[in-house]
DNA sequence: CCCGATTAACTAGTTGACTAGTAGTATACG
DNA sequence: CGTATACTACTAGTCAACTAGTTAATCGGG
C-alpha cells in the first residue's frame, strides 16, 4: 500500500522534484554516483512504466516528469517505519527524536508551537 | 555506517528482543510466514556472520542472542529516513507527524510535556 | 549530403535477499 | 541398543534491484 520506491528511484525522483522535470543526462549529472548514460535510462524507463514518471518529447530528447508528490512517499515511507520498528506507535518515534539531541531548542519550540496550534484550546 | 538489517532480518530480530534470547524453532513459530526450518536457520548464520547474534549451546540445539539493541536499529533507521526523504532536518518529520491524523490529543500532549521537559525552563 | 554526437530501445549480466532441499549428527526414549 | 526426531551444515535456486553494452534513430554543423 502506498507509493514505495528502490534506492536510485528515490534519488532520481528527489532530483525530478527539485528540478520540476528533467531530462535523461540533466537527472544522470547529479546523481551522486557516476552512472552510464544508459543505466540511468533504463531505471527511468522502469521508472515510467509503474507510472511514477511520464515523459514528453523535447527536440531529440525527451523530458521526464514526477507522476508522484514528494509528500505522498515521505508518508508512506514514516508510515512503514512506524509499523516495522516502532510498534505502530508514532509517539515511541516521536520521543526518540526528542530524547535524541538531534533537535535544537529552536526545533523544539517551533514543534511545540504546532503541537499547541493543534490541540483544542485549554487542554489539560 | 549504523546498525541497517533487511526485512526478514528485523522480522527475527524483533522476536529475539522480545523473547530475549531464542533457538530458531522459536523464532520460526513465531514469524508472521511460514517458512522452512532451514529457510530460517540460513537466514540466523547470514546473522550470526554478521554478527547480529551469537549462539550458545543448549543441549541439542544452539540458543541465539541478539548482539545489537533495538535502539541502536531505530536510531539509524530514523537517520536514514530523515537524510533521504527528510532534507536532512528532523523537525520536517516532525512537522509532518504532527500534522497528519496519526497523533490522538493525547499522545500530542505527551510530546508536548517531553519538550517542556526538554527546554530550559522560561522563555519563549 | 555526410559526419559526429546525443539519445532511446533492447538485451543481458551481476549481486544480494530470500527460500528451501539434502545429508549428516546428536539426542531422547522405549 | 536401536529407532525416530530434532537439529546443524552445506548447497543451490529464484527474484528483484542495479548496472551497462550494443544498436539504431535523430539532430546540428560543415
Amino acid at each position: 500500500m502506498g507509493v514505495t520506491l528502490t534506492g536510485r528511484e528515490l534519488e532520481i525522483m528527489t532530483i525530478l522534484w527539485q528540478l520540476g522535470s528533467g531530462t535523461v543526462a540533466q537527472v544522470r549529472e547529479r546523481l551522486p554516483d557516476d552512472l552510464a548514460y544508459t543505466t540511468v535510462l533504463s531505471l527511468i524507463r522502469t521508472m515510467e512504466e509503474k507510472e511514477l514518471v511520464r515523459h514528453e518529447e523535447e527536440g531529440r530528447a525527451y523530458r521526464y516528469h514526477p507522476l508522484i508528490q514528494e509528500k505522498a512517499v515521505r508518508r508512506t515511507a514514516l508510515k512503514q517505519l512506524v509499523e516495522t520498528l516502532f510498534e505502530g506507535a508514532p509517539e515511541l518515534l516521536m520521543t526518540q527524536l526528542v530524547s535524541d539531541r538531534r533537535l535544537s531548542d529552536e526545533d523544539l519550540r517551533r514543534i511545540r508551537a504546532l503541537i499547541d496550534e493543534r490541540l483544542p484550546a485549554g487542554g489539560s
